[in-house]
DNA sequence: CGCTTCTTTCAGAAATTTGTGAAGACAGGG
DNA sequence: CCCTGTCTTCACAAATTTCTGAAAGAAGCG
């Protein structure tokens, strides 16, 4: 029964997986190569996978492999290491980092509190939609800071129960 | 200087708005037209608004319209009324609600949670992808409680600031 | 210093998505 | 019971996005 450590199990069922998870990914607004890619670091046994390696398993291009890897390094969802003394590059995803990236989007919600700001400034505080879009300024303000509050917390929760990885 | 109640101040700088708030909403995965139609709603001043006059503002057909409405009511963003007594339908964003489907995407996390839950038990929950996997799962799932505390916060705080709209 | 291996960039083909016009459906009002 | 005004559905045209193959660009290694 045993795991033959170090081989995935059944490739059938890990692609399974894959695609089906990544469907989720996509139309949680993801693109689809990344998606894809994503999927089969996540479960891949060491998290790390070379560029060839992800080719092979999805079936697509070099060029296909590097245009996700950037997305998804823009997106702070994977990091890529250089093996020093090869020019293989390696992809990882951060264990522990990358649902902070998705659930924090940062950068998206200041551009929102930026716009809804404007908004408020052009349409005149004082008017009902001026009042709507500062409420919804506030929420997101509010969330902002919650978010963060609520990542501290899922350190230590994780750190009980997982031991940090 | 006073506000003429009832009509859109600078209809220019209404549009402008719309659209650059539109713009974010894509970015973030939202498709355009619902985008667009939502932002209108959004800087609306009663946050009611009749399929013409999103057509007129927007400079849409009734067919976009249709489409539109339809995705934003599916993501509980908007919600339709029928004005007893005539064939118009007017759309309204919740004031208060909306954003809570936004945080929420109650429904997206499931299938989520359930992905990983069959993406455990098909690749092991031994393996270290099943590992991985599980984690990720113990991450949603606290994420879902927190949300849901969160939303109380949140409605704590608003009626404190806002009073209850 | 040139060879080899791997990655990135670029232009185009293919597929998907998006929005329109036109016809159909539904509901009130005469 | 038909007519009118409004929304929806459908098929198609247009635009955008997505992926590939080919060529160029780095970086180690002999």
């Amino acid at each position: 029964m045993a795991e033959p450590a170090g081989a995935d199990r059944d490739p059938e069922a890990v692609s399974r997986f894959v695609e089906q998870f990544a469907a989720q990914l996509v139309e949680a607004g993801l693109p689809r190569m990344p998606a894809r890619v994503f999927a089969a670091l996540l479960s891949s046994d060491t998290g790390v996978l070379t560029s060839a390696e992800l080719g092979e398993r999805l079936k697509i291009s070099p060029a296909a492999v590097s245009g996700a890897v950037r997305y998804l390094a823009q997106q702070h969802m994977v990091s890529r290491e250089r093996e020093p003394g090869s020019r293989r590059e390696r992809y990882r995803v951060h264990g522990d980092q990358w649902y902070e990236a998705l659930a924090n989007r940062e950068t998206v919600i200041r551009r929102w509190e930026d716009g809804l700001r404007e908004g408020v400034a052009s349409l005149g505080p004082g008017t009902p939609a001026g009042r709507r879009l500062a409420e919804t300024l506030a929420f997101f303000e509010f969330v902002e800071k919650e978010v963060e509050a609520m990542m501290g917390r899922w350190r230590v929760h994780r750190e009980e129960r997982f031991g940090r990885g």
